[in-house]
DNA sequence: ATTAGCAATCGACCAAAAAGAGTGCTAAAA
DNA sequence: TTTTAGCACTCTTTTTGGTCGATTGCTAAT
């Protein structure tokens, strides 16, 4: 356990290595108001924070960075989460109340805002799409060989897509196969369109193979699909210090360039709204030398989107986490 | 004009520089074999070359680097077009028969291809929406309140939209309107929904404001929407040494980031097929530094697309245009 | 328990020197 | 007349050496 003096020099440091990104010094702090001891005094607490794995020194007369164990002290422990200024709440109040029709454009505007006031990167995507349910599903013909299935999920998300068959179809067809398609799959989860489901149809309907495989098929793409991956920001990381070496700007591009890896992260996320993930504690190789915080923004119990701010280990978590956390009561009283 | 001996220096310089990124010297000609001269005459061509505006020099004692001009020249006189290996053609093959329901995707699957064999950052973008025609516009009832319209361009694009009454309305009035609506916008280019429609629907049809212009507003607002930028490869370009420079970096980011900007330059294009954009021939200030190989993908008169590479100027134009050259007579026989 | 003071360490910065690459020009060769 | 060898000159890059300043850890005093 921290003494309450080495508790509030961590708390120090880390902020004021987020605020100039360069190694801190123990003269650096002895202007606190809360620091009030002398450089030599501060000296001894930084050595035994760095002894108990809490700082780290670049070289021998180097000032004091925080190592991830500190950052996660300082996340866990001393953070303040109502580090959010009167404009700021201004800004994020006016721009979430944009009217949306989907709610995918719900989590891209508020990706968004988060980029725009923290200054950050943010990755953003939509509901899970296996999680939701179907709350409708449409075919409509558009031609004798060509007909659209609509399928809306209890989250508003649309999903359409162009079905091909190999012999013509009549609209009296497509009707039977609205009645037994939704009979079957309505308010089912969309993962539900799996080997089950295609051996009942085969079975119990009367229509031949070459007309119901073409849909299942279809449908199960389309499902399968990956989703789209909003990404914002990307620029404002190149204004940060840190990415003035190549081999990191490198790294960031290459993690943003990958939408299976951005997605993965975003759709690991535990149950909680609000997930650190500083440093090591990326599951991602590539994401070793980057924190992640990730934002998952639920209606009840209904996921709507995840959106992840990825950024250096020397992030402003405190700012991050304070915009997420207003944000989040602001979307629950929409 | 330039002499025959001018035309092989010019051309050597570009490929050699384009190789290797290096300022090319006298000496590091001689060993060509259509260049059989000491490197004192190649010195004194070079010499010439760059008093013609050809070629630039760093500095006094450095090597030559070919000009924004050197680059024209060598790209409309001196570049082969073939130069495309057969594993090249074998790879590019196999991934355009790659099955697709939508046009969409081809110019996805077209512009991932083109990165992974040029190892350039590509861009693309489905056909202009304005320019479409509407093929097929379809409303359905999904609850007393909620309408989805589904418009079908002529090229199999999908534009769909959710639209929300503040009144009931029941099946037959979604019938009438999809008769009204199709009346007056089937085979129409997708810019027609503009002034005078609203006009019409609001004269000639009997229903209340109140229905109409949820609709048409809507509509409006999902046509209007930024076509979506596809964006591939944009780590490949780090690889380059050019983007060892930080400023260069940033600025490639910084182009990538703005949709809007890209956009616009894959929407400017020419009437070619392939366009080339050398630096300052660039519209944007911010690809001043880059050169910009659009590709538009066409099956007869009807826009299906358009690819972008964007690149260092010193980009293999010949293995570029090559590839694309090699699609374009793909795509023809599809 | 705290602090003043000081030697020791190490990166940042700078200037000078040395090495290297390439050119332009002149004069000789073809 | 065209081509080439040779060399002085220019400019960059790399290396070297040395100073400066920031910061620490430790010791002894408070």
């Amino acid at each position: 356990m921290l003494n309450d003096r080495k508790k509030r020099v961590l708390q120090a440091i880390v902020e004021e290595y987020v605020n100039t990104a360069e190694p801190v010094s123990s003269k650096a702090l002895i202007d606190r108001e809360n620091l009030q001891y002398s450089s030599a005094t501060i000296r001894n607490e930084m050595a035994e924070l760095e002894k108990k794995g809490y700082l780290e020194k670049t070289h021998t007369s180097s000032g004091r960075v925080p190592s991830e164990k500190g950052y996660r002290y300082y996340v866990d422990e001393l953070l303040k989460d109502d580090n959010i200024s009167l404009e700021e709440v201004k800004y994020i109040s006016e721009k979430l109340e944009t009217k949306v029709n989907e709610i995918d454009e719900l989590t891209k505007i508020t990706a968004s805002t988060i980029s725009e006031v923290t200054h950050y990167t943010t990755v953003s995507i939509g509901p899970r799409t296996n999680e939701q349910l179907i709350k409708e599903l449409k075919f409509v013909l558009i031609n004798p060989t060509m007909m659209l299935a609509i399928i809306i999920t209890n989250t508003d998300m649309i999903k359409e897509t162009i079905i091909k068959f190999e012999e013509d179809i009549n609209e009296k067809q497509v009707e039977t196969m609205n009645y037994m398609f939704n009979q079957k799959l309505k308010n089912q989860p969309l993962k539900t369109i799996d080997r089950p489901l295609e051996e009942y149809l085969y079975d119990e309907m009367s229509y031949s193979v070459k007309v119901i495989k073409p849909i299942i098929e279809q449908i199960k793409r389309v499902l399968a699909q990956d989703d789209q991956v909003y990404l914002k920001g990307a620029n404002n990381a190149f204004d940060l210090p840190e990415f003035n070496s190549l081999e990191v700007a490198k790294n960031f591009i290459n993690v943003l360039d990958q939408k299976e890896l951005v997605e993965d992260v975003l759709q690991s996320g535990l149950a909680e709204d609000i997930n650190v993930y500083i440093g090591e504690e990326n599951q991602k190789e590539e994401l070793k030398d980057f924190s992640v915080i990730t934002f998952r923004h639920k209606i009840g119990n209904k996921d709507m989107g995840t959106i992840g701010i990825i950024g250096p280990k020397r992030m402003d978590y405190s700012k991050v986490i304070s915009v997420m956390k207003y944000i989040n009561k602001k979307l629950k009283d929409l």
